[in-house]
DNA sequence: TCCATGGTTCGATGGTAATCGAAGCGTTCT
DNA sequence: AGAACGCTTCGATTACCATCGAACCATGGA
């Protein structure tokens, strides 16, 4: 009986299924406002405002008033890491749905997670950094290998200013489609932005999908699964 | 919207308190029986066969069938993985929790903790032992010390017998009232079973709480904490 | 000042699920 | 064989909470 943190508690808020959809849908690292959450979840707006309203009392989300929006996002990486586990759990016990549909498909070859890029090419990149020592996995902690430094340097990411802040720079995160690690941290946050801004791909608007235009993808593998 | 995992599915199955408890009390890789996780969440068994049912449901459980006996246990490190990730959020949520309840003062003092003392009692205990060498902490794995078969000796409890069986003789417990570990495993066990047969104290049928006399509760105090 | 719009609060309702006692199986021990 | 024990199933009760309509508050614009 060694009753730690209140974990049903915050077990039971992402329990409820208007809830849950809230938060995955915010799982791209944006915020929505009331009605659209509302919309999201599939239901009305007091119900919506009332789930707000828990999941706020719980600290898993944070809110912004501009005028009169209110805009709702995930508290940190912190709650981000707590869905995808759960999310991970899930796909592996739910009832296994016979047709991935042509949205799991491209959500299989690159999502947003949060704030990195998730998914098979994610996975590829990450066993290719392993490889080569660009990064050094220790358990679940991951560092920047011998080799790190002059890579990413090579491709215009610095990587010497982004273990200065509280986040570590390096965090394996595990995918929920396939079963395996990926990058998180700040390094990978640098890597998603640097995806987007050469234009490699673009983000269809309210969906975690990341859709690689075909020389963008090529410039992409070549930048970092050569 | 409803794309992805069932991921509310999952996490309704761990926002029970009662399956929450189950779900921590295995967090350390070990199986237990049906009854042990009765105790642990402080339900009925039958309560708990149908909490235990969707947890297997749910797949976040696996059994083996030993006999009479059933033993539950996790289903894998991404089950155990994702109770980390939950309890570090409810963790960082803040400790509202200050329900010291008015029924739970006795609970606080002493009560079970499935098969030994814990509460206050058992902490002040676990501390003279360690200061007296009767027992050795490292971390969280606990043996007899120097002056410890002698002790036990000296009070009617024989210490040679009971490290042979496959469960180990001394562990650290944590407590939730206070924040501090007290003894578990047989030898714990041997001395609430003391506690008991020496009438000491009785247990209220349907509580955890143990009810010290007060004669009892100065020869418990003369006899392990003088 | 008066509407329109985005959000929250209130009150009543309904459905869901947790809970326990009692009874039913299956296994082990004597 | 019979008793004891571990566990599950069944049935009825109860408590909680998600839900929505309507009223209420706040902000922005005319």
């Amino acid at each position: 009986m060694k009753e730690g943190p209140d974990i049903a508690r915050i077990a039971s808020l992402v329990g409820d299924p208007a809830r849950a959809n809230m938060l995955t849908a915010l799982m791209d690292g944006g915020a929505l406002t009331a009605s659209e959450l509302a919309l999201e979840a599939g239901v009305s707006l007091p119900t919506a405002s009332s789930h707000l309203a828990k999941l706020m009392d719980g600290r898993l989300l944070t809110v912004a008033s501009q005028g009169r929006h209110r805009y709702y996002a995930l508290a940190g990486t912190e709650v981000a890491a707590m869905i995808e586990a759960i999310s991970g759990v899930a796909a592996h016990s739910g009832p296994q749905r016979a047709r991935p549909g042509p949205r799991d498909k491209s959500m299989r070859e690159a999502r947003v997670c949060y704030d990195h890029l998730a998914g098979d090419h994610a996975v590829a990149m990450f066993d290719r950094f392993v490889a080569e020592e660009i990064i050094v996995q220790n358990d679940d902690t991951v560092r920047l290998g011998p080799a790190g430094a002059g890579f990413f340097a090579a491709r215009g990411i610095d990587t010497s200013g982004l273990g200065a802040a509280r986040r570590p720079m390096c965090r394996a995160c595990l995918d929920w489609s396939v079963r395996r690690a990926h990058l998180a941290g700040s390094l990978g946050t640098a890597i998603l932005d640097k995806i987007i801004a050469e234009k490699w791909a673009r983000r269809p608007a309210g969906s975690r999908v990341v859709e690689f235009t075909p020389p963008g993808k090529r410039a992409f593998e070549k930048a970092f699964l050569a």
